[in-house]
DNA sequence: TGCCATCTATTACAAATGTAGTTTTTGCTA
DNA sequence: TAGCAAAAACTACATTTGTAATAGATGGCA
């Protein structure tokens, strides 16, 4: 899976999220799968759902019933990391960012050593 | 300084970012600070300034000659903060984004160890 | 086999964003 | 003090995003 052709909307990548977990769904699953309070109406996650498919970000699989099944084309890391690099261009660099998670207390010292242990060992064990 | 009002655009916080630079500026001074290529036109980069104004993101504190001097109204760190906050939610926690730094090598282990000891000393010394 | 609930497909529209042109004002200089 | 260069103000417009309504197709059940 590579990077989706364009940049993903807030709200795409709200769409996008529940259907990494499901692997593949239908709109009315993906709408259903949104938190009650913002969810919005079903049409509406459909036009989102139909622009992820022109971005390329997700696929038509099969029918089921009348039913489409769409599948997601792209994957939770490569999305994720061209936020994060468009964030660190925004910002400039990963400083400031690092800052604001020490500060917050978003990133404490079992975080930081955590992480340390996890750069020592050669890596990723636990393949997710 | 507190946050914007609304959230800034991405080229929004492109004409800001100089302006935290120079405390203070005009519009063609903003104009010229951003980089060569992408370089928008002056009435591209008023308008902007214009948003940000409404925005409360900036505000006119002078006039020089016939040019309004302007200064920015939220500060960096608030900004920046709001910013990573936003894509925090996004993504799903600071989990996804510390992966990235690490497996990018954006983060090693000499920027874990200077965090960690900037966490056990009581707190910011260099007032920057 | 016909009907209805459910989908799909199509269309709409306001707000935000990027981008800039046009018109009006203004301060300095000759 | 008149004119001009530069800036301010105003207007414009295409694209993206959020949000949804409506119209048309379809598959399963009575």
């Amino acid at each position: 899976m590579k990077a989706p052709r364009n940049r993903l909307s807030p709200l795409e990548l709200e769409v996008l999220r529940p259907l990494w977990q499901l692997k593949q769904a239908t709109i009315r699953e993906l709408q259903e799968a949104l938190p009650r309070d913002r969810r919005p109406e079903y049409t509406t996650v459909q036009t989102i759902v139909y622009r992820l498919e022109e971005k390329g970000a997700v696929q038509r699989l099969k029918k089921i019933g009348n039913a489409h099944v769409f599948a997601p084309m792209v994957s939770p890391k490569s999305t994720v990391g061209a936020l994060v690099e468009e964030l660190l261009r925004r910002v400039g660099g990963t400083e400031p960012v690092m800052a604001h998670l020490v500060e917050t207390g978003k990133i404490g010292l079992k975080e930081l050593r955590d992480l340390e242990a996890l750069l020592k060992k050669p890596d990723g064990s636990p393949e997710s």
